[in-house]
DNA sequence: GCGACAG
DNA sequence: ATCTTGTCGC
């Protein structure tokens, strides 16, 4: 079966229940030790105009932020992007990256939406269900909700709602940036995932283990 | 009905 | 996401 999805064989509405079945798995509750050991970033590329998958993931300790490894991972992309859906076209790539480091992370920074999605599971919390690990998502853009402005100076911060619901935070990591959109994954409160993101900024607009997985995803790190 | 829409 | 150098502005 294949018609607007290309080879993936599944369905859009099939996808979406898997989402809301999921997304009932998703805990907000901050089990984040307060000094972590260990910090990882993800994130994913495209080669051959689209047709393979490159994943990257950087460990690094959380005391100094410095990289102790780092993985890459090539595999064929298996479906198109769809707006909602992107974690399945990513996560299969992420899940084997993470396999390839050392050891796993304390807390894993992936580059997406964590809960800021319209069924409560961007590719960041679905990361964490699927692998039990605390995450965040740092995305740069917003899929859904609504929220006023941040002030210009770095750590200002807005909520983003949607439906009634706080789905995140609209942040302003450096100045004369556009802000980033930073919501809890899995196993991190929304205050939690902020702090965290805070902590790990280094002058730069992405916070450090995000800013290494993309220049190693982009292929330029 | 129309527009928006992570990467 | 990706095609791509220099250039304008703070």
């Amino acid at each position: 079966m294949s018609t607007a999805f290309g080879d993936w064989d599944g369905s859009i509405v099939e996808a979406r229940r898997m989402q809301e079945r999921l997304a009932a798995e998703v805990s907000l509750r901050d089990d984040v030790r307060e000094t972590p050991r260990w910090l990882a970033g993800f994130d994913v590329g495209f080669e051959d105009e689209g047709a393979t998958t490159r994943a990257a993931a950087i460990l690094l300790a959380a005391d100094t932020l410095q990289p102790v490894a780092s993985e890459i991972v090539r595999m064929p992309t298996s479906m198109p992007y769809v707006p909602g859906l992107l974690s399945f076209r990513e996560l299969p790539a992420l899940v084997a990256v993470l396999a390839r480091l050392p050891h796993p992370p304390d807390l894993a920074f992936v580059d997406g939406q964590g809960i800021a999605h319209p069924r409560r599971l961007g590719i960041a919390a679905h990361f964490g269900v699927a692998t039990g690990l605390p995450s965040i998502g740092v995305a740069k853009n917003v899929l859904c909700g609504k929220h006023e402005a941040p002030g210009p100076s770095a750590g200002e911060h807005t909520p983003l709602v949607h439906r009634g619901d706080h789905i995140g935070w609209v942040l302003r990591s450096k100045p004369r940036c556009n802000p980033l959109i930073v919501s809890p994954g899995h196993r991190v409160s929304m205050q939690g995932a902020l702090d965290r993101v805070l902590r790990t900024l280094r002058g730069y607009r992405l916070p450090e283990p995000t800013r290494l997985a993309d220049r190693l995803a982009s292929r330029r790190g």
